[in-house]
DNA sequence: ATTATCAATTGATAAATGTCAAGCAGGCGT
DNA sequence: ACGCCTGCTTGACATTTATCAATTGATAAT
């Protein structure tokens, strides 16, 4: 495995209170695996054999009954992902799958909970990793729940202008299928919520977004800390 | 702190891998409390000062925003809530009230944190709780997202008459109010959708239900542990 | 250049859910 | 018993969101 995916992997929260020597050895257990776009890596209902870490792209986290489709969240890197499961021992209650290239770190859960019982450590640092993981999901139950689409969307826009430099304009880094699905709705919904969104300075061009009008949008969207924030 | 409240508290999974010691060190810093229905006990945004655990009565998680309000869960006995805002020492993102009369104990989560550097098995223990509420909260995703507030009555009134004995009856623990924004919907939507089951065999009587078609039930509701079952 | 393909959009319509207002019934105190 | 609250239900209507169908527009394949 290169040195400098191990470097960013060693660097993620979930490792860090680990031992040196005790982190080595789950990395000898462990995969680096390339996937093309689209696959589907794990299905809800399936035990959880590996814990997996998004190196390189995106992984998509979702779930389906009588053939409607919901995606929870995006997973990006560099972070780990159905970490619950794999310390239960429990099988996954989501699904998984690219949505571009990328790679993937594949740990087999049994060495896993082997290591969480050996380093106290590790287990600490599971604990940091499980709670932000809690406090995520909490943060997309409120924004599902008391939002409507289109503030939904207003809100995603925001975050992602701040997160690209707050400088009037921002990248889908995802197509719209896959951002309908994320903010939940239909892609034809989307379409309208873009076009509602004009008065208030959204100007579309395919993925490129124009935010013409900032402080209007945020008085629409009304963003607050304990939706919109990402917990440290 | 009458010992029987004690043994409960310790028998939770929370405090299963604790040190004895610890643990009445531990429960010495913490009060135990009544409280009558309807209290609010914490509001979102707040500093999480303390750990609670519900000894008797049931607690509500809700939070709101723009007058909107949405229940996110009910806690009953013997558990804990907010631990995620606990160990990372942030701001509370749901906030509690009684639904009724409740005797809570209180811990201050500094005391929790100081434990939970020390031992390793509160540690372990604090990892597998999480990870239980981390999938419990996937499964609130996955109802509230796949299914139509319908089905969640249904689904839900299948999960109450199976824990109750199932034998063909069942009693609603909370008022239907609670009920409706639990399941994430109106009163009146929810009077309205237990007309809707009718047909099902569901009969309502206060707070008195029927199921006397209980494989016509299941037909509708298509229940499924990826979403109905609760993690051991 | 032409076609095939697929994502994105638009329009028309339907379904799900919420809102407002009124009415009903049981429990409670006087 | 009486009135009165409170919770629940019902009806009429509005809003939100989904569905179905058709069209556009860009990109890739022939």
């Amino acid at each position: 495995m290169p040195n400098i995916d191990l470097e960013a992997i060693r660097g993620l929260p979930l490792f860090a209170g680990m031992d040196a020597a005790n982190f080595a050895e789950l990395m000898q257990a462990a995969y680096l695996q390339r996937f093309p776009p689209h696959v589907q890596l794990i299905a809800e209902g399936d035990p959880a054999d590996f814990l997996y870490v998004v190196v390189e792209g995106c992984v998509e986290m979702f779930a389906e009954t009588r053939g409607r489709r919901s995606t929870i969240e995006l997973t990006q890197p560099v972070s780990a992902f159905i970490v619950a499961a794999t310390l239960k021992d429990a099988p996954y209650l989501m699904s998984a799958r690219t949505t571009e290239r990328s790679r993937l770190l594949l740990i087999p859960s049994e060495d896993v909970r082997v290591m969480f019982e050996r380093d106290p450590g590790f287990a600490q640092s599971i604990v940091y990793e499980q709670a932000t993981a809690y406090r995520s999901l909490v943060r997309i139950i409120k924004n599902q729940k008391l939002r409507t689409s289109i503030e939904r969307l207003a809100n995603y826009l925001l975050r992602a202008h701040a997160e690209q430099g707050a400088n009037g304009a921002l990248t889908l880094a995802i197509d719209k299928r896959t951002l309908a699905a994320l903010l939940g709705m239909t892609p034809e919904n989307l379409s309208r919520a873009f076009a509602t969104l004009k008065p208030y300075g959204v100007t579309v061009d395919g993925a490129d977004i124009r935010l013409s009008k900032l402080t209007d949008l945020e008085t629409f969207a009304k963003p607050t800390p304990l939706i919109d924030a990402r917990d440290a």
